[in-house]
DNA sequence: GTCTATAACGGGATAGAC
DNA sequence: GTCTATCCCGTTATAGAC
């Protein structure tokens, strides 16, 4: 706990450089400089860079585990936990440099190996199993207005923070998740309302 | 009109090529493969690689708005045009195979040019500002339910189809895409509601 | 664990013959 | 317009010294 070690000095770096430029856009290079030890010290750590991706999947897949079991700890109602959710989109944009790892390895090119698009698979599976048990929640304590099948709501309330991820970062511009997001926030804001979807 | 010249092979083939893998993932080299000619007379027709995905997105940006432009002309009610957006969308995928050009491009690294950059930015504004006719369109011929503010709306649109084909292509699985864009489409299906947002 | 050195390959791009 | 040949660079990865 007290020393950094190297291997997640290493997994930092990658992190920040694979949401930022994609699988294709960061090399064992670019992790050098930022690190301070060559790229064959690098190899050493994570022999093939598939490696690296693939450790860096699963500490991430935790992590986002964990924020998302903190917003089911820390807030009752269902609308809250959705505005929760959306922060943390908006927050993982860091103005409009960085994507969600999901999202930022999503496009890269076939470079990705089965296993990395399985780890991607499974990552889309955990957050949209979360949205919906929240949204089947929305059905129970009206917090959301409108709640239609929490499968549907999943799917969409995902889609749509992913794609204002990707308006958001290709112009570096925050108020673009904030415009296409702002209707989902509305439907918890201003209190329930009777009519059903 | 009679001869398939070769700056159109080239353009058809990059297409394919950059909406399937993004920018990076795609060489001069597999052009050549597709196009049968060298990697040297394609150089020829667009000396650098910029200049061929400025002529792409170019040609990208007018062939939507003719397309948008044409559901105009052959639907008449707003909520038609949606479905027929989302049908644009969808068949775009093409199975899971390709994504919408300006989609792939904005994953790129950091190659892009502020050029290029300043197009993606362009496209997504066109077709924000055709979105955001339909929807305010929408307010009068009652023809989609629960219509907020036309800009939110269109906002929310964009994101909602750009991220719905970025998950249907990451798993190859166009169920994600009819899944995440199913909601708004119940939107506009079950004819229009007495309920405002 | 980290280094130097190097292999092996693929990328964009150019020169000059035809 | 298309070709062959070539350049230069960045990338992943390995061998072997320290």
């Amino acid at each position: 706990m007290v020393k950094a070690d190297t291997k997640t000095v290493l997994l930092d770096a990658a992190e920040w450089a694979a949401r930022r430029h994609g699988h294709d856009g960061f090399s064992y290079a670019d992790l050098s400089k930022h690190v301070g030890i060559r790229t064959a010290s690098i190899h050493y750590h994570f022999p093939a860079k598939t490696d690296l991706i693939t450790a860096l999947m699963t500490r991430y897949k935790g992590a986002i585990a964990k924020k998302l079991a903190k917003l089911d700890q820390d807030l009752d109602s269902s609308g809250d936990r959705i505005l929760g959710f959306l922060d943390l989109y908006r927050t993982a944009l860091n103005g409009g440099d960085t994507l969600c790892l999901c999202v930022a390895l999503s496009m890269g090119r076939d470079t990705l190996t089965e296993e990395t698009l399985r780890q991607i698979a499974d990552f889309r599976g955990q957050t949209l199993a979360w949205l919906q048990e929240v949204f089947a929640l929305a059905a129970q304590d009206g917090s959301i207005r409108n709640v239609c099948d929490p499968s549907k709501e999943a799917a969409a309330a995902l889609a749509l923070a992913e794609g204002a991820q990707v308006s958001a970062r290709s112009e570096q511009n925050m108020q673009r998740f904030d415009h296409a997001t702002e209707m989902m926030r509305q439907r918890i804001r201003s209190g329930p309302s009777a009519a059903a979807l």
